[in-house]
Parts: structure tokens; sequence; C-alpha cells
DNA sequence: GTGAAAGCGCTAACAT
DNA sequence: ATGTTAGCGCTTTCAC
């Protein structure tokens, strides 16, 4: 026997093929029918078939989640509670990469052939052709990152400003005068934001000396790489350094322990994200949480919103940043004290 | 103007609707033809829809990857190799969480769904019932782990018990001789066969003192309080602790600076998986490396032949561990490559 | 509450 | 090489 269809479910019920439809979708049917469905449905072991009902109902129970790079633990992380918020209304995850931005606009482009029911995007970089694809597309969006003003889009985005400003608070409490900001590619949504989150948060400061270096990628060697040159230059030796995310941070430390700089002695380090890596460093990295996991579990929800209510208002929300604070930044907190912690969170 | 259906091109375009179709898929059809169709279907900005093409072809273009954890280093380093093996043959990836057993088969049942064209499963936990689903299945798989002699089904699996032997290997020669292994849940799939490979590698080694403990979970909190038990309990004090993966192992390096253990003078460590966290603890973790990108990438070349080829024979590849030596077993840096054992053995 | 029938958009026989 | 037509499996009017 083939494949079992739901002719063949009606035929064995003995209904119609409408009723045994209605019957299995709790659609309207007398107890009896339903029993006799269910009972052949059953026995035949059907099972419903996805591309049939999704031709019929335009409707495809899938979401995707298109980031640069599936293997940052930032987006890893986004990933989980997205699955874990989507999964628990039945739908499935697909996974795909921006790459670059031509890239990402096709892909907004391709939701067209209706291969999901959403999309929540995480795009490194932003583009008019991106928010005209975005607004112009039939399937609902969500963007985890930042847009221009008034583009129709839903967005949940990080308080990067406010994040760094809890770094270079926590960094002046502590006595650092001399403070560099060490960038990713500075073209990209958290390369600016949080870039002019330092440069907001230093300006003004007159007894304050700072600089700005960047790293050629998002990425622990690409941190150690640029912290190396940092060190190695003619530059004033700095009391701190605030990285744009973990994994450059942890390339800073590398680098300072080749260098004979110990952290935090003689620097103090900062990372952004807060992810997973923080704890497994040696100090402990001190880490502006700029709420990942709230993110991502905020994308699915208004996504899950907006799809059932398309005239929804164009929302966007912001999620409040934190800092932890570890051993990188202090002394007397180690990396096994904050393990000990638990998930404790600073507000 | 509303949804644009290959009706629309083909009215345009003067052909009918089959060479429409034949022309946009490369098939049979004039050049003349194909020029018409195309310039159509872009002015129409025609995208076909992937609904109707699955129903009518029985394909989806996609694949699923199902495990335990999305978050788990190694899983993700194994999505990102099929990842990007299959988006180069142009298929999407869907993401999904094993669950339990019953739901592992569930999940191998929902295939018949036909929303994916094939699946990539590595489950924690293998019972009969997931065999014979798999077995049953009219849905391509390839199962990362291991499975019962002779099951039909393709599997790529690691060399658990020669990567844990190059680890004790490691630390015998270093002059260990009372070694622990601090292993995961016993029941699962890693558990099991890395448990039995240190059992094989230590034993008959009069000389030495060896015991097995283990942490509720593959987690770095698991691993801190088993090891942190450990270290407490009246035991002989150990030479080395072999991790089950190196989650447990960063846990192992936390339990031991708590307890003023220095790593690698008191106590060596060992994690089991090579990932990225590995050079992230200080000192860096020494660790078997059982190629899980090799094996993500493997299993979706596997799972890629089959669906070209349903009646090639079962395959089993087994990828050939290898160990990276860092500053948790010895200051001195180097790596040992296992012998290569052969790659394709047909069952 | 139930059944007959239409049709979602596409591809693949089959005939020419 | 091209056109006609059937039909993938399902849901949803519409009429009773």
């Amino acid at each position: 026997m083939g494949r079992v269809t739901i002719a063949d479910v009606a035929k064995r019920a003995g209904v119609s093929l409408a009723s045994t439809s209605r019957a299995l979708n709790g659609q309207v049917a007398s107890a009896a029918t339903v029993e006799k469905v269910r009972q052949a449905a059953t026995e035949l072991g059907y099972i419903p078939d996805t591309a049939a009902r999704s031709l019929r109902t335009r409707r495809t129970g899938q979401l995707a989640f298109a980031v640069a790079d599936i293997g940052n633990p930032v987006y890893v992380e986004m990933m989980r509670e997205i699955e874990s918020v989507v999964a628990a209304e039945d739908y499935r995850l697909v996974v795909s990469r921006t790459g670059d931005a031509d890239a990402t606009v096709d892909l907004v482009r391709d939701l067209n052939r209706g291969y999901v029911d959403g999309l929540i995007l995480s795009p490194l970089r932003v583009t008019d052709a991106l928010v005209a694809a975005l607004e112009e597309s039939t399937v609902p969006a969500v963007v985890i990152g930042r847009l221009p003003d008034g583009a129709g889009v839903d967005t949940v985005m990080a308080d990067s400003e406010g994040g760094v400003a809890l770094a270079v608070e926590h960094l002046l409490t502590g006595g650092a005068r001399r403070i560099a900001f060490l960038n990713g590619p500075a073209d990209t949504t958290p390369g600016r934001f949080r870039h002019a989150g330092f440069l907001r948060a230093t300006a003004g400061n007159a007894d304050l000396v700072t600089a700005e270096y960047s790293a050629d990628d998002f990425t622990i060697d690409a941190g150690y790489a640029a912290a190396s040159a940092m060190f190695d230059s003619t530059e004033a030796p700095w009391d701190a350094v605030i990285a744009v995310n973990d994994l450059v941070g942890i390339g800073v430390m590398h680098a300072a322990a080749e260098h004979g700089i110990s952290v935090p002695e003689d620097l103090a380090v900062i990372g952004i994200d807060n992810t997973a890596l923080t704890e497994v460093s040696h100090p402990g990295l001190t880490s502006v949480d700029l709420g990942s996991a709230r993110r991502g579990r905020k994308a699915a929800q208004l996504l899950l919103a907006r799809m059932d209510d398309p005239e929804l208002p164009t929302r966007a929300v912001r999620v409040p940043p934190s800092l932890q604070v570890r051993g990188s930044t202090t002394a007397q907190l180690t990396s096994v004290s904050a393990l000990a912690s638990g998930e404790g969170r600073t507000t």
C-alpha cells in the first residue's frame, strides 16, 4: 500500500472527503463522524501531507531565522529562544545565512516563494534595498537590529548606547582614565551603535583619554590581532579596553597575556553580549548584557502576533541592557564565584 | 494585482503553460521560447510557489537537522558544516530538537508529512523504536552516532574508544597513574562509548588506579558539581581527569580552582570534542577531537548521496580522532593525530 | 451536519 | 518543440 491519503480515510470511515477533513481539523462534525474518522485514520496510519495542505491554506507552519553566522554564540542564544517559542506554537524553524547585503535582499525577496509564514532577521548591514524589500514583502518579518526611523517593519533592538554607558561608568568608578574602544567592522549595525555609545558615554569628560581601534571581524582571532597591534604601538598604555563583543574581548585578553599585561591589574577588559564564554575565560570577562535571549524571545513573540493580525501598528521594542561584572575588571570577583552565583544578571 | 502564477507568465509570453514550465526549469524548449518566457517572468516578477511545486514533485528542497540541544557547541559546529554543504545544493535547513526518546520517534514518524526530503539526526539515546522508525521511514536519514549493527541506516560515527585511548596514552606518557573518568549521563550514546573507551584503554594496566564518576548532564554546571563532589570525597587524589566533553571539563577546571588544585601541576584535565571553548579557558583545555565538523559535513554528503540514489548500500563512516594538547596537561603544545582508520566501510 | 465539487499552482504524461 | 490535460492531496465553498 502506498501513501495513505485523506480519501482512503474517508472511504474507510464511510463518510465524505469533506467530513473527514472537517472531523480531522476540529471543524463542525457530529461526534459519531469524528469517532469513525479518528478510528479509520489511526487504523490506516494516516498522516496529512504538508505540501497539499500548504497549497490550499497558503500557510506552511514554518518560520525562518536568518543571521550572518550561525556559529556566533549570540545568534545561537537567540535561536534557542526563538525555537522554543515557535515550537510551542507548532512552527518549524528554518535557519539561513544572510551572506552579504545583496544576498540578504535576495533572501527577503525569496520569501515570496511561500516556504515560510514569517521571518526573523538579524542583518549585519542594513541597506535601503533591504528595507524596501522588507516593506514590500507579503511575508511578515521582524528585524532584530536597527532600522531607519519610520520603516514599516517590527523591530527588536538592543540598547547599545545604554549598555556601553554602563561599561564606561563601571570603569570610571574603578578609576580608569585611559579607555580604548576596540570595535569590529564599523559599517555594521553593532559596530556603528556600540561605537556611538562609546563616543557618547565618554564625551565631555575632560580628564579622560580615549581612542578607537577596530578589528577586522567579530571573532577571537581578529580581536587578538587588533589588540596585539594596539599593545605594540607607541600609544599611551590603556587602563581599560571595551571590546565590541565577547569574542573580541577574549582576543584582547589573549593578546594581553602574551604581552605580559595582567588583567585586571594592569588592564581592565569588558566585552559585550554576556555570552557563555565570559565565564570560561580566566579571569571571567565582565560583559554588557544586551539581552540576546530576550531579544530572540521577543522577536518570536512579535512575529507570531503580527501573523495573527497583520493590521497591528508597527512596533519597536527595546530591550534594556545590564552589566555583569566579573574578574576582568575587578580583582575581588573571580570567574569561579561568578559561576557559583549562577544565572545572576544585574540590572 | 495579486499573486503572479505561471499561468500569467504563459499568457504574457504567448506560449502554453507546459512550455513555460519547461522553459523555466531548463527542460527542452526552443531558444526563442526560453527567451520569451524569461522576459515575461521578469517583467511580471514571477516567483514560483514552493507548496505547489512540492505537491507535484514530492520534493521540498528542505533537509532537517535534529539534535538534543541546539545550544551545545558541538552541535552548532555540525550545523554550520551541514548548512554550508546543503545550502550549496540549494537545500534549506530545518532545525529541530529531539527531546526525549519518545519525542525523537515522533519526530521521525512525522517525516512522513513530507516537509523535508531528508534528515540528519544525532540522537542522545537510541531505542529499538527509534531504529524501527528510521528503517520504516520513507524519508532518507543519516544518523550521527551509533546504531545497532545491521541497522539499515547510514551512520557517521566518531571513534570514541580510539579518541579516549589517545587521551589515556597522553596521560600515561606524562606520568599520570591515578586517572578518573568523569562521565555524563551513562545511558546516552556519548556516555556509553566514551566510558567504554576509558575502560578499554586502562584495562590490564596493573599500576594504574582508575575510577568513574558521572555528571548529571553534559554541561559546565553539571561538570562543576560532579567534580566538586569528587574533590570533596575521601578518594585518593587524582593525577588526571578525563571529562566526557569539554563543557564538563571546564566544570572540572572551575571546581579544581576552587579547591586550590592547580592545573596542570596538581591535576591534568582533558576534555572531549575540541570545541572553541578549549582555547578560551585558562589554561587551554587539552581535548580529544572527535571530528564534529567533519562528521557534520560527512553526514550531509551521505544524505545527499542517498537522496540521489536510494538503492545505495547502507554505509557507516567512521571519522578518526586526534588529540589536541593544550596547557591543561602540559606546557608544551603539540598535536597528536590518530592513525587514520578507513573511511567508507560498507556494511 | 453532511456531501459534491472546485481549485490552490505547479509539473509531467501524452499526444501532436 | 509545443500544447492539452490530468492530477498531486488537501480544504472550503456551496447546496442540501
